[in-house]
DNA sequence: GTATCTGCAAATGCTTTGCACACCC
DNA sequence: GGGTGTGCAAAGCATTTGCAGATAC
C-alpha cells in the first residue's frame, strides 16, 4: 500500500462538505465504500466492492455501487483504472499521482512515478499546440517471478 | 495521415503468408478490411469498418468484422485504441510505433513518438525487475481549436 | 470432401436506467 | 413533506458465441 497523503476521518469530512456543497443528502453506502477503498489499498472492481460492502450490509445492491462510485470519480475521491477487457478497477485518489506497471501474466499492479517522464508529456503536449489536462500510462510487463515460471 | 512503412500490396502478401502459416483459407471480408483500414488512415470503430466494407459487399455482418479485427490485432497486422467508453478503434500497424494525443473535448487523435519517454519507460520497468513488454500512453489534452473555445 | 469462414440471431458481461419505496434534512 | 438515495429488475451497448449454410483449397 501506497502512503496515504490523507487520515480517512479527513477524506470522510471532505466527501460530508461535497454532498452539501452539492445539495445531496448523506447516505452510509456512501462512506463505507470509500472506508472499503481506502482500507484495501490495492485496486478493486466494482463487484469486489460490492461484496467487500455486504459483509457490513447484505442487501447493497450493485447498482448502488456503480452510482456511487461515478459520484465519488466525478468528485476526485477515487480515480479508475482500465487494466484489462475485464473493466474498471478503482482506487482511493488520496495518494500521490502515479501511473502502474501490469503484468500481463499474473496481473499484479505496481505503482510508480516518474518524474522526467511526467516532464516530458508536458513538453510533448505543448510541442503539438495543446494543454496537458491529464494521463494515463500503462507499462505491461512481465513481473519477476512471472519471467522465473515463463 | 503518417507515413506508411509499407505498401497495401505488401500487407495484402504478409496476410496471404500469415493465412497460409495458420493453416487457414482466404476470404475477401478479410483483406477488405485491411484494405479499408489503411486506406483511411485514421482510428476506426468497429462499426464504422462495417459500414465502409458494406459499401463494396452488403451482406457483410458485424461479427465477421469483429472476429476479423481479433484475428488481424493478434497478427500485428492492425492495432486497437481505447480513446474513450465508446469501445475500441483500430488503426493499421504498417507506421511505426507511436502514443495518442486526445482532445478531451473534440475526440481529435494525434500520433507522437517521444524516444526519451520509450527509453524512460524500459528504465522504469527494470528499477522493478519487471520486463517490458509493451505500454500505452494517452495524453488528454484540449486541442489548440478547442482551446479558443472554452 | 472437409475444414474454415460467414451471416444471423441469441447470449454474454459490464454498466446504466426506470421505478417504487426508504431515508435524510 | 419534499427531494434524494436505494434495491430490484429490466434495459443498453459493445462484443462474443453457437449454429447451419457458404466457400476455399
Amino acid at each position: 500500500m501506497q502512503n496515504r497523503l490523507e487520515t480517512l476521518e479527513s477524506i470522510l469530512d471532505r466527501l460530508r462538505s461535497s454532498i452539501k456543497k452539492n445539495g445531496l443528502k448523506n447516505s452510509k453506502q456512501r462512506e463505507e465504500i470509500l472506508c472499503v477503498l481506502y482500507k484495501s489499498g490495492t485496486h478493486l472492481s466494482p463487484e469486489e466492492i460490492a461484496s467487500e460492502v455486504k459483509i457490513k450490509d447484505k442487501t447493497t445492491s450493485i447498482s448502488s455501487v456503480y452510482r456511487i462510485l461515478s459520484f465519488l470519480e466525478k468528485e476526485n475521491f477515487i480515480s479508475a483504472l482500465e487494466a484489462d477487457k475485464s473493466g474498471r478497477r478503482y482506487e482511493i485518489a488520496a495518494k500521490e499521482h502515479h501511473d502502474h506497471i501490469i503484468c500481463l501474466h499474473c496481473g499484479n499492479i505496481i505503482e510508480f512515478v516518474d518524474p522526467e517522464i511526467e516532464e516530458r508529456q508536458v513538453k510533448v503536449a505543448n510541442k503539438y499546440n495543446t494543454k496537458l489536462i491529464s494521463h494515463n500510462m500503462k507499462l505491461f510487463v512481465l513481473c519477476e517471478k512471472c519471467q522465473k515460471i515463463k
